[in-house]
DNA sequence: ATAATAATGATAATGATTATCAATATTGAG
DNA sequence: CTCAATATTGATAATCATTATCATTATTAT
């Protein structure tokens, strides 16, 4: 039986009230504030929880995880310039119905990673 | 200036002959018959230089890494049954121009990671 | 053939994540 | 409300993938 705890729901709120994807890390760091006794361990251990649950997702995208608190379709773009992940929503254009024509399985979900320049980097590069 | 090495050639070669999308460390096993003072940072190193290269690209799925010798555009499914990743050769549907007309920035590329069954696996679990 | 230097193999170091475990917090039953 | 059962926590050790280090070896241009 799954217990109710403050640690888990300071994750849960904070992945949900920022929009820049944090790391473990990040998160714990920005909650120390509020939970001075909390342990990074306690945020790896809630991060994995709310993903399992589907309350949060984990984006795989290269060396160190990072987490997005918005479980509605969309997708990521990777600022090569920043380092941030932007979210980027748009419809999926069929993506999923299209790869299973091709492929023959069954499909359940799917991500999209872009790479590239966010408007921002992209207005100062030119 | 870089050199011509023995190592480098089999590791290329390896992932070129195999659509399996080994680890590193599958490459090293792989390889350890025909070369067996091979070591597995060699292959770590020559996975990295080869993919700065573009002549083979990483799939940053999960936790370990994985290589892919095709770097012709296509996308990947990981098989919730058997755990194995495979390709799925389709059009693209216009992902990155859609992407750049909602998100405003730079577009550069993009990888499509889906999560489902293989066909083998849909067939057995039906 | 040789000097310059890139690549290698062995292994230590790093960084992210997970496991362990005693102490604490939450919850349902009485 | 009190208490027993147990999920969760904090601290830290352990693990796993990957990278850095460095002396030795292999490749290449001359």
């Amino acid at each position: 039986m799954t217990k109710h705890s403050r640690q888990r729901d300071a994750v849960y709120q904070n992945l949900c009230m920022r929009t820049d994807h944090p790391t473990a890390e990040d998160v714990y760091l920005s909650l120390k504030a509020e939970i001075p006794a909390l342990s990074l361990a306690t945020v790896y251990r809630n991060l994995s929880m709310l993903e399992n649950e589907k309350k949060i997702i984990r984006i795989g995208s290269g060396g160190t995880a990072r987490y997005d608190g918005n479980v509605s379709p969309h997708y990521h773009l990777t600022c090569l310039e920043c380092g941030g992940v932007h979210d980027i929503f748009m419809d999926d254009a069929g993506l999923c119905k299209a790869a299973e024509k091709h492929f023959g399985g069954k499909i359940i979900s799917h991500a999209v990673m872009f790479t590239g320049y966010c408007p921002e980097c992209s207005e100062k590069i030119g």
